[in-house]
DNA sequence: CTTTTTATTGAATGTTCAGTCCATATTTAG
DNA sequence: CTAAATATGGACTGAACATTCAATAAAAAG
């Protein structure tokens, strides 16, 4: 059996706070000092569960994917028309950046802070984003088969467009200005109408 | 008339260098020492002509927001078509990501990093955004005074969209995966079929 | 109980950070 | 020429950075 003393934390819930702060403030703006008085947990107890700093941030990056499949999955689980699930999501989008708590979204807060500087987490960014993808596309097609979509609409054009348009909207949806301009509205109305028959 | 030793580098030039480095590392990662060396000047000169490094930031972006409406002003002065114009801008933006030089979006990359942070910021980015927006709103209403545009169109809509748009492409196309899974084309032909007539 | 293993705690590590001081160089005004 | 004003370069500052060391506490194995 395992010796020694026990762990005084839940592992997993200090990843769930440390991946909020890191969401908050970004990787490089948010410093161990920092982190470890807001975790209230003693420094080197952290550092030799998650090992450096960069290891806690993937280690946040894939609780915070986790996340959103789950609320994904809820969202296209609900009964109705397909179709209806993206625009819910979208909806999910914009009161979830609206309605406080965190802005933006922390896979594409990493893209942007990191681009391509850091391969690792290049290549874990976008495994997320594709999976993510792959989501609304099976529900695009799954749509098209039950004859929501147009036959002639692409599943797979749509759902790469509506990657871009929700990680856009958080994106901007961070900025004040921009989030009372009506983005949301008017990107939640563009891509209903994208889906629609023509 | 001015008195003393006259400055011995172009301030234009080391502003475009300076949002360079910027641009491709973000404001966090940029350290001073690292700059200085990048652009070759004096330390003291430096902070002499610009201030603290949040003010280089502050001209950086304007600088390079000059740069952008520039080009989006060339793009919309070409003959032919209205619409089609607004489909090369996103092809340029698309091609200026891949052709390497440097990825993403200045703009998109400072909402990103500081979010709702610096109000300053926020505002500044906000507003340069916004600009951006009416730009394209412009030329979406002329489009439609002209009959390229269906009636019921929505210019505002439209506009918004195709913002959130440009900054989801330029935020996913620093991702290789992503960019080899062909989101620029798609969004394109997307945002093509999105402003034909229905 | 003793030994071994792990967790915790707080102080300390060396490095890098943004920003400044100061002596020197160069330019114009008078 | 002298004095005033601005630019430059290099050394420097204190603070913040991520990370580690050493000492102590706790828990299981023998």
């Amino acid at each position: 059996m395992r010796r020694g003393r026990k762990r005084q934390f839940d592992r997993q819930e200090v990843v769930e706070r440390a991946s909020g702060l890191f969401w908050e403030q970004g990787y490089e703006a948010t410093g161990m000092t920092e982190l470890v008085e807001y975790l209230g947990i003693g420094r080197q107890s952290l550092y030799n569960t998650f090992g450096d700093k960069r290891s806690w941030y993937l280690e946040a990056l894939r609780f915070y994917f986790d996340g959103r499949v789950r609320l994904a999955r809820e969202i296209f689980d609900r009964p109705g028309p397909r179709l209806e699930r993206l625009g819910e999501l979208l909806v999910a989008i914009v009161e979830a950046d609206t309605a406080c708590g965190h802005p933006g979204c922390l896979l594409g807060n990493t893209l942007a802070e990191f681009g391509a500087r850091d391969p690792g987490i290049e290549e874990t960014v976008g495994l997320y984003l594709d999976r993510f993808r792959g989501l609304m596309q099976d529900l695009l097609e799954e749509a098209q088969r039950l004859g929501e979509l147009a036959e002639e609409a692409s599943p797979a054009d749509l759902a790469r467009s509506l990657l871009v348009m929700s990680q856009g909207l958080h994106l901007l949806n961070q900025n004040q200005r921009l989030r009372d301009s009506g983005v949301g509205e008017a990107v939640l109305r563009t891509a209903t109408a994208m889906m629609r028959p023509r």
